[in-house]
DNA sequence: CACGATTAAATCGTATACGATATATATTAG
DNA sequence: CTAATATATATCGTATACGATTTAATCGTG
């Protein structure tokens, strides 16, 4: 049982810090754009494809409008991008990049680039991790399904 | 350049969402007991040494005293635990497990444990992640010493 | 055509996070 | 012994998160 306790703690600090700290290490190099780290996944989600709806955004970076709405309304504030309302479905928002998230686009990914080859994570390394975390995010979905089907 | 920015996404998307996923699967369990993923942190913290003070607590999850003030005021206030001013150091409190939370040890870990076992993760899969999560860890803390000691 | 079910966002209530500042107490240099 | 420092926690302002509810619009089926 203190067994299982002690695995449990260590995996879930683990988790905890290092994502903490990924966020950390990239709001150094957001700041000066002041942009926080989930504005930037924002950008990053609309870089890919521009003008998409909220929700679609939500189910990119994982969030809910609960938490997206504010967000948004944000970036809108800032400059970022503009939300506009759908005339064929009045129901649907598409967001759309303002020219200032375009035209940063270089220099704020390439400020982030620069941060993170200090970490010199070696592609080796890189797509180990990679392979892992999705091991686990799969096992976490299937236990969240096991769970909600039990209900 | 857009290399980077595929890779960028895939890694910050990762931990992003497994550090979500996971407090989420977690959550699903806690609420039995009407606890928060950061309320069980604490609780670990407590169970392995108990009655250290506020910053103690922080340094081992990693939380400043603006997170952890409210939390702890929460826990006290639902009667998990006892904040208690040192009378030798009147800057220090510390905080000591309430009976509830020794008492209820057992079956909150027992919750915890079943569901995880339904992620089913392998020893050698556990260990490998947390090897990979730890060489992370190790390199974004470096590279924030880097770039604080630039400035 | 109508009305209940669905869908897309927004809103609400509660709980984190975190840097910066404030406050109170303790320590130390002069 | 006292002013300047340092320490421990609390408070504040801003920004997330997230489940639940609300609102508005569209769809499906009789």
């Amino acid at each position: 049982m203190d067994d299982f306790l002690t695995l449990d703690k260590q995996l879930c600090f683990a988790i905890y810090e290092t994502s903490s700290q990924f966020s950390k290490l990239y709001s150094t190099v957001l700041e000066d754009f002041d942009l926080t780290y989930p504005q930037y996944l924002v950008l990053l989600a609309l870089w890919e494809k521009d003008g998409i709806g909220v929700t679609s955004i939500g189910e990119k970076i994982n969030l809910g409008t609960g938490t997206l709405t504010p967000i948004l309304t944000r970036m809108e504030k800032n400059g970022w991008l503009r939300k506009e309302r759908s005339r064929e479905d009045e129901r649907k928002v598409f967001v759309h990049l303002e020219k200032k998230a375009v035209d940063q686009k270089e220099s704020i990914t390439k400020a982030v680039q620069e941060k993170i080859i200090n970490c010199s994570i070696s592609l080796d390394e890189y797509e180990q991790l990679m392979t892992h975390l999705k091991l686990l995010r799969g096992k976490l979905e299937q236990a969240k399904q096991l769970s909600a089907g039990k209900k």
